[in-house]
DNA sequence: ATTTTTAGTTTATAGTGTTAACTAGAATGA
DNA sequence: TCATTCTAGTTAACACTATAAACTAAAAAT
């Protein structure tokens, strides 16, 4: 278990090559990540990297992999603040939490959200693992709340959502759990949406309609929770 | 006002040149554009297309220009079905002609409203002119609707929008009209959402997810209608 | 018929990811 | 301790990229 010298070593220059290159990143953009650039910065030939990263997808999947889990981490920690069945201020702070990462880290959040980088393949299921542990913080809040009886469901959706529910199908079984079908739904709509109000604002699509996007997406993360019957405190 | 046959021809040219880098960039995203590859796709050399596009980032303008085009008009002759007072509808055929045109044209849409190319430089007004049209048409029924007495506001917004209006400031104004503030916020955040859609659709994070994005579209769709009394007719 | 404008060419510069062949030095085994 | 093996780095080369400069052939304008 106890690492060698040499293996201390060249795990911290895959760290440093990772940190100059969202470095770089937040500068230019993913797409325009280059292993000479990154290698001239670090005083260092290009092709050495090869001895750190097999490839430049390589190199772009494990940034991806450690903006997921940034991500997931952020969320997590800033839910835990809240007692495990205040379920309104729970969801309410991990929302705002999942946008601030997000400005906060425009680059790593458009590198896991933003369009596939020309060239670039996934290596299919490491990174749909790694996406789906944010995704599973929030469902399992509204499975709680759900199963805790603190929530109802909205009007429209329950009249609406049997017609839709063949077409829909989730994958709630990978959660090893039933919830409605509608409240199912509703969580991933409000994640589109949040993701929605998030992309546009690091786009600069919103800038010339809405003064404050933050306020923005503070109002629909509140108006979300109160139509569910949930007051987090502001 | 009549043109030269040179005109003709050149104009001819730079259409061609703009369908072969659709093309392109279908294949392979906007970011991997190659003068190089269209040029050699025209039976021509590289610096020759120099002739019709001050540079790469000029060719990618105009490329969004028609996109920001195409969309709105999309939207407009979809909506243009119904008679002007049937709002519903209207608003229904022309957000699901949105998601048709990005799925249609996904790289349009990404090249529009995706990260920005690296290096790219927008031309500021010229685009975001272009980009408000689709909008207008949206804001434009919601506003007609709402003069025409057939919207009511959701409870949640009415009732906390006040604290937030100081802060959302939209640009109704060059719009030219006064529609209350939380129609302007309720119609924000459902362009929003349905981008948000849209874009982790056209990204692969849904799948994983939801088994038919198009048809979580249709029912936020029609969710959000029915929530402010609108009701289609499917 | 002469001049000007345009569409295209080739050549050159500075950049990219990646492979191959090689070297200096550290870690390891006899 | 000495010889071997492994590792981190090097340079050179290949096939790409955008773009600029200089030039040519032909069309249009005067």
């Amino acid at each position: 278990m106890t690492l060698t010298r040499r293996e201390r070593l060249h795990t911290a220059t895959r760290e440093e090559i990772k940190m100059i290159a969202r470095q770089h990143m937040a500068v230019e953009g993913a797409a325009a990540l280059s292993l000479r650039a990154i290698a001239r910065d670090m005083g260092m030939s290009a092709p050495a990297l090869y001895r750190y990263f097999e490839s430049r997808d390589d190199l772009i999947t494990a940034l991806i992999l450690d903006a997921y889990n940034a991500l997931a981490d952020k969320v997590q920690v800033a839910i835990s603040k809240y007692p495990e069945h205040d379920y309104a201020n729970r969801m309410y702070v991990g929302m705002l939490a999942y946008r601030s990462w997000a400005v906060t880290y425009p680059a790593d959040y458009i590198l896991i959200f933003g369009n596939p980088i020309p060239g670039y393949q996934a290596p299919g299921e490491a990174t749909t693992q790694a996406a789906r542990r944010t995704n599973a913080i929030f469902f399992q809040e509204l499975q709680n709340a759900w199963q805790d009886g603190q929530l109802t469901i909205p009007a429209e959706y329950s009249e609406l959502v049997p017609q839709f529910h063949e077409q829909i199908v989730g994958d709630q079984h990978r959660y090893g759990s039933q919830i409605p079908q509608p409240l199912l739904e509703i969580l991933l709509a409000s994640w589109c949406k949040l993701h929605g109000i998030i992309s546009l604002e690091l786009y600069s699509h919103l800038q010339p309609i809405v003064g404050n996007p933050g306020e923005l997406y503070r109002l629909e993360v509140l108006v979300w929770l109160r139509r569910m019957g949930l007051k987090p405190d502001q």
